[in-house]
DNA sequence: TTTT
DNA sequence: TTTT
């Protein structure tokens, strides 16, 4: 019964974070992360492999997402694994794998030109923040919120 | 470019492993691994969550798992998230998402009741082999060498 | 600024784990936990080498580990390196690391023989526990107080 | 017997690689790292905490280290726990951790401002090298192979 | 669709 | 002794 499900990335965002707003305070972030190993092949041609990932960040993580990460950002994060399934419309049964993120640290990278800043917030009633570059890796004592300010 | 995409996860064989021979030596085993989390609910009622991992092996590795592994085996495994994306019947687009494994260790856990020893092997030409506790970790001498060109 | 620092690690203990409880509601566990790396040196010969880790745990968890770990116990671990520095008698600056545990999972192993069942208890006014399997991967919503119960 | 010994960090080097050069080919760097982790106490302050670890490389790895890492260089690291023991001149037993390295990626941060090309190699027969930015994370083909024995 |  |  006892299991570990860890899941730890680290690369660049290929779009800013999707932020929805849903009933009773909850707020959901899904982001698309790039992961690219390079290696060289047999005949020692340097080759870039890309893995995307579907990560959904919750809540106050979400609202730091919204604030702080753009396309191209680069991060690191922890998660694990969670699969959803449905029936598609033709009855078939169907799998999405995503990554639920617990933490996750701004590294740097460089955000879209054009607009260096942070976006508008879509979340008008929210209060201006400093940069936080860590979210989740708490001390004990506070707990696992995942709002670092 | 630099990227980490690294899975680790400890849980249960839900069935045998799945060993296909192919061409020119290699080997492929799959397996469904059961990672459960254990939580109480806001009622306070304990609740199980498994999420279902399909792990991909080759060749060394896949016939250690053919031969030691079975339905009910406790692992720890490390890998990276792989996808596939093909059109399926009806032109749509298809993702599938595995574990590529790089390293498992065998935790004992109860393999199945009525078939306590190893499963006859496919392969007949395989040699005997001392019972491991570990793959992928390599000793410094051999393993990972450290020069990415 | 943005770090991380983590371990991960999976052995058996070496002794029961020694509790202290401190004031103010404060529990200490430390624990001695053997990692194990198997290999076969150029000459062919399987040789064993073993690490040892001194892990702490704090409040909830240090109680889990009192009532349900003792020597032989297989564990996996997430934790963090944490180094005490001071100087010892000779004026000679000293240095010690540790791994502060943040969640463990209990994966059976075999505890000591003639000792089967839970040591009694350091702390009388202790309520009885069902047994858990693991520690700290809770649910966001619950934070990650230790006490899985 | 099986187990795990497993670190991951993310951090800045304090100081440049110190690499050695010693008979038989073999080459080993030595590197500080700090990773900080930054919370806010319980009166609001923010605090930064900063652990520092020995690093050790070898061979290929160093010298990549020693070709491209600076003070400051910012890296990601997985490696595992080694601690030499031995009696000191008051023969006393001390013991020295270090984190071996197994694999790493630069992530950028900056390098000393003065200096910002790669230092002058130490070795003179090196091959001019591309500049990598991963080590370790073999391609499948290549990489650690699965038998143990 | 990211990054170097 | 790093970094933001």
């Amino acid at each position: 019964m006892a299991g570990v499900n860890k899941v730890i990335l680290l690369g660049n965002l290929g779009a800013d974070p999707e932020v929805k707003y849903l009933e009773g305070e909850k707020v959901v972030a899904n982001l698309r992360l790039a992961t690219t190993e390079s290696y060289k092949d047999r005949s020692g041609n340097r080759v870039d492999q890309t893995e995307w990932h579907d990560l959904e960040m919750w809540d106050g993580q979400a609202k730091i997402a919204e604030q702080y990460l753009r396309k191209g950002s680069q991060i690191y994060v922890e998660g694990k694994i969670k699969s959803d399934t449905w029936q598609d419309e033709n009855g078939q049964n169907r799998k999405r794998m995503r990554i639920r993120v617990n933490s996750f640290t701004m590294l740097g990278g460089k955000p879209e030109g054009n607009n260096p800043s942070p976006a508008p917030m879509n979340n008008p009633q929210s209060k201006p923040a400093p940069a936080p570059s860590n979210t989740g890796n708490k001390p004990l004592d506070e707990g696992e919120d995942d709002l670092p300010f």
